[in-house]
This record gives C-alpha cells, sequence and structure tokens, in this order.
DNA sequence: TCTTATAGTTCTAAAAGAGAACTGTCAATT
DNA sequence: AATTGACAGTTCTCTTTTAGAACTATAAGA
C-alpha cells in the first residue's frame, strides 16, 4: 500500500494516518512540541538519519503541519514551526502519551509531567464528549455513516479498481 | 533504529510508538474498535498482506494489546479482542479520527460519525484537564521532568553506548 | 588558513514490505 | 469418494524504505 492510497481512503484516521503514521514522523512532531525548530536539533534530539529528516520535514511542510520560516539570510537557513494545523495534533500527541505513562512506565514511573497553566496542577488528559462532558470510552459510542462515507445506498461503489481493500469508513 | 530501542527509551512516546507507530498496527487497531475479529476479516478489510498481518498480530498479541482466543475446535480457529489496555487506546484512535475530521475531509464531509450513548449526541472527543475540566491545548501546557526522567541531577548518564541520540523525555 | 556550525545531498548495504502462491484442517457439496 | 470452499496462516521472490556514513556548500570565528 502506498501513502498516496491512505490519504485518499473514505476514512478520517486513514487520511491521518498516511500523513503522520510513521514512528520518525510522530518523534518529530514530539520535537516540535518539546520547542525543536532548527535540522541540527531535531537530528541531534532524535538520531534519525539527516536523509529521513528532511524528506520527513519536507512532508509535512507540504501537508501544511510545519511551516518553513526563514531565521538568517547568508547562508539562509530556516527553522520549523507548527502552524495551526500542526498545533491541533496536539490531542492525538497528549493520548500517545498518556496510554504510555499507564502502560508502559518502569518502576521509576512518568519520564515527563505536564502542568496546567490555567488550574497550575500536573494532570492527566482526558477525553469527553462536546456535548455532554462525559468521558469517552469505546463501548459508550456507536459510530454510524457520515455525509462523506463511501456507500450511500442508492449509488453503490464504481468497482474501486485495483485496490483489493474492501473499504470501510471510519 | 530498532523498534525495541525506542521501547526502552525514557519517554512515553517513544515507548507507544514502538508499540503501535506504524501504518499497519493503527489501521488493525481501528479494524479492531469496528468489530473486527478475526483473520480473514482484517486481511480482507484492509488490503493487507497476509503475511504482515500475522506478524502485526503476533505482535499485538505479544504486546497485551489483544488477547488470542480460540472461538472452535477441529480446526481450532482463534478471535482477537481487544484487552483493556488495548480498549484504552480508545483516546489516541478518537484523536486521529477528529483530527482527520477536522483537517482531512474532502467536500462530502465526515466519513463516519460518532454518538455518545449516554446522551444520545452525535459529538467530537475534546481533551480536558483532569483537574480542571478546561480543554487543553499545547500553549497552555508547561512540560517538567517526572521520577522517570533520564538524567537525574545528581548521576549524569552513563554515556549510552551507541545510540546517538540525546535522549529527551516527554 | 583551519575549524566549527548549519542544512542539507549522495552513496551503498541492510531491513521491511508487497504480491502471489502454497500448506493444512475440516465441513459441505457433487 | 473426490472436489470445493472457508479459514488461518507460512513461504517465496522482488521492490521499496531505512540505516549509516561520507560528502557539499556557505559563512563566521580563532
Amino acid at each position: 500500500m502506498k501513502w498516496k492510497e491512505l490519504e485518499e481512503e473514505p476514512c478520517s484516521m486513514a487520511r491521518t494516518i498516511g500523513v503522520i503514521g510513521d514512528r520518525w514522523t510522530l518523534l518529530i512532531l514530539r520535537e516540535c512540541f518539546l520547542r525543536t525548530r532548527r535540522f541540527e536539533g531535531f537530528q541531534s534530539a532524535l538520531g534519525i538519519t539527516r536523509h529521513l529528516l528532511a524528506e520527513r520535514l519536507k512532508k509535512l511542510v507540504r501537508q501544511g503541519i510545519l511551516r518553513r520560516i526563514p531565521y538568517q539570510e547568508s547562508p539562509k537557513r530556516h527553522e520549523y514551526i507548527l502552524t495551526q494545523k500542526g498545533l491541533d495534533l496536539y490531542p492525538i500527541m497528549m493520548a500517545i502519551v498518556h496510554w504510555g505513562d499507564t502502560h508502559m512506565v518502569d518502576e521509576r514511573g512518568r519520564p515527563l509531567l505536564h502542568q496546567h497553566r490555567k488550574c497550575g496542577k500536573d494532570f492527566d488528559p482526558v477525553m469527553v464528549c462536546s456535548e455532554c462532558g462525559e468521558p469517552l470510552s469505546a463501548k459508550e459510542v456507536h459510530t454510524h455513516p457520515g455525509p462523506g462515507a463511501r456507500s450511500t445506498p442508492a449509488s453503490p461503489p464504481p468497482a474501486t479498481s485495483k485496490t483489493k481493500a474492501r473499504s470501510r469508513a471510519a
């Protein structure tokens, strides 16, 4: 499967995975949220090969998640900073960190704590329903097709060429 | 970088990425949350090669995210179902879907809607602070080292062998 | 002039993934 | 009794990605 195909599936998860669903991209984004902005910064923090780093940064810029901004002329140098679209990835990052904090810590405890400036306390991220404010769990949620679902009852899908996957929306 | 190394970093994000940070694993998990349980089900829904599917399922079982449970004898057949640890991935999945719903939909709109059984409404997932209940954004959060951080001021890190990454906790 | 900092690009070898075919067990059909 | 089909994998070859290291380019500073 190619990345491009993923981005075209009628599934918000598949599309998102097509953009950020590989380890290096996720780690680069972690660095972005930790305020890393420059090529060398990413490279030395992550130990990623320079080749891949250059490629991933380009992709993130293409996707509008990072913006490449000059911070000096001669020699030209740029910084990579998160756009709003990139900042919106924060809940994904926090959800990942929180799962790790819950299920992957060793005896020593959490590597990093998060303090909420507004209330001043160390916190955990909690996912709640936008309508009633209650915490969410998988079993309390029912999924149903939305307007962008692939097969409307009226018109069956036009035999999607070579892709063997029976497409499944999410 | 090998997956194993990731799982040993003092960073909850890196560790989590080591477990679920690749596209197929994420897509398999999507299917799990959509109630797919069997090998053929995953294979035909995703179009993943059988080889990779077998490997990924094994890994998820090893990690305690899925449990392999017999549903018939002769011939022996098993289903893969989410453990509690697996169910706890739900906020990650929802955060990913929601970002896609926000930034990756086409004119047609969302492929899938989510209804909260408790309140009966279609909702968006919102990430809030466990302490004060306010929605979170990256800029309102300050990160600081926790007990499991790698370099305690007292004892500097023991020159971490070959890994070139200057480790960075999260 | 020589070294360092920065941001890449280019090369080769190793690892991972794609694609297709094959195995083995049993139930149902011909 | 032999054949087909469902299911859950395994094995094979070929292609694409990654890893790892070296190289390029520009300018500032010792």
